[in-house]
DNA sequence: GTGACTGGTTGTAGACCGCAACCAAACTGC
DNA sequence: GCAGTTTGGTTGCGGTCTACAACCAGTCAC
């Protein structure tokens, strides 16, 4: 027995409030959270500077998003020039993508909007509690992740979708 | 001075990830979460059946969305029989809505897939654990809810979002 | 009764998403 | 080296979810 069927209603429907809640201030505060970004740019930027170069795939993956979507949105931000492409001298399929100044610059504007942003909205949290519930989430993320991902494996519990 | 920057970062990143996986799963493992109902039928007819008949707009408040878009899910689930509508006697305007029997079957259905599909999902967590996140995360919602519903208020912090 | 208000519906449009089809480069075997 | 297959990426298309604006009809104030 794991936990009482109260609890996991319980904590279920938190779940699902903040996702919605979620949901509705990224489009309720956007100007505070994306700045001069498209609301993907954030997700796509950060694994640019972070780790370099990379393709489109890669970004995808990373996003957990299908490949299509990513190639869209890259191809979006090139437009708005946060984002250089090259061909790839490995594979000449394949291009490498790379954050460029003026997406650099664009992401650190966006991202001192969100700490200014998120100073406010945690302004009643504290340090330790904080972390808590950061440590208990990334557990959670990782419990369902399996749920989430790749298509299920033939031969698991979850059968297909649809 | 609330949290450090590596914390708010840390936990702004947890929520932006439980967030894209919630998404995703409920995408994903759609036949055990929704069971015959469609995606939004969980978040509509389970206030009906807890706060017996009442208005569109109120399971619109309740559900964080616009009239509209309850007004057209509710119109869907009238059409399969899930909901039946009467006319409000205080109100000529406005109808009453209700859980059928069949709309009582389906959402008894779909709970009983959530709660399998939690089980193993949540298999890992302890009874202490999981209360502990679930108000870890109402609180969260809590301090997130002035950011998310009606539009912000003139003389507010936050601006218009365009 | 006339005018303002309000509950709800419908038209329209935008943001995302994934799948399928496709192109072109790269690998494979012979 | 040349068919046949695999792989990175793009594009066409359709579906879902969303909000806003325009609108209709019943209600309320006076």
């Amino acid at each position: 027995m794991t936990i009482s069927p109260e609890t996991r209603d319980r904590l279920t429907a938190s779940i699902a409030q903040l996702v919605r809640t979620g949901r509705q201030v990224s489009t309720r505060a956007a100007a505070q959270l994306y700045g001069e970004l498209p609301s993907f740019g954030w997700a796509l930027l950060l694994p640019l500077e972070r780790d370099g170069a990379q393709r489109c795939s890669s970004l995808a993956a990373h996003a957990g998003i299908d490949v299509s979507v990513a190639s869209r949105q890259v191809a979006a931000l090139e437009r708005d020039g946060h984002v250089e492409r090259r061909p790839d001298p490995d594979d000449g399929r394949a291009s490498l993508l790379s954050i460029t100044e003026r997406g650099s610059l664009a992401l650190a504007a966006t991202r001192a909007l969100r700490a200014d942003w998120a100073l406010g909205a945690l302004s009643a949290w504290d340090e330790t509690d904080a972390r808590l519930l950061s440590d208990l989430l990334d557990r959670l993320v990782a419990d369902l992740e399996p749920f989430a991902g790749h298509r299920p494996a033939a031969g698991t519990a979850v059968p297909a979708p649809r």
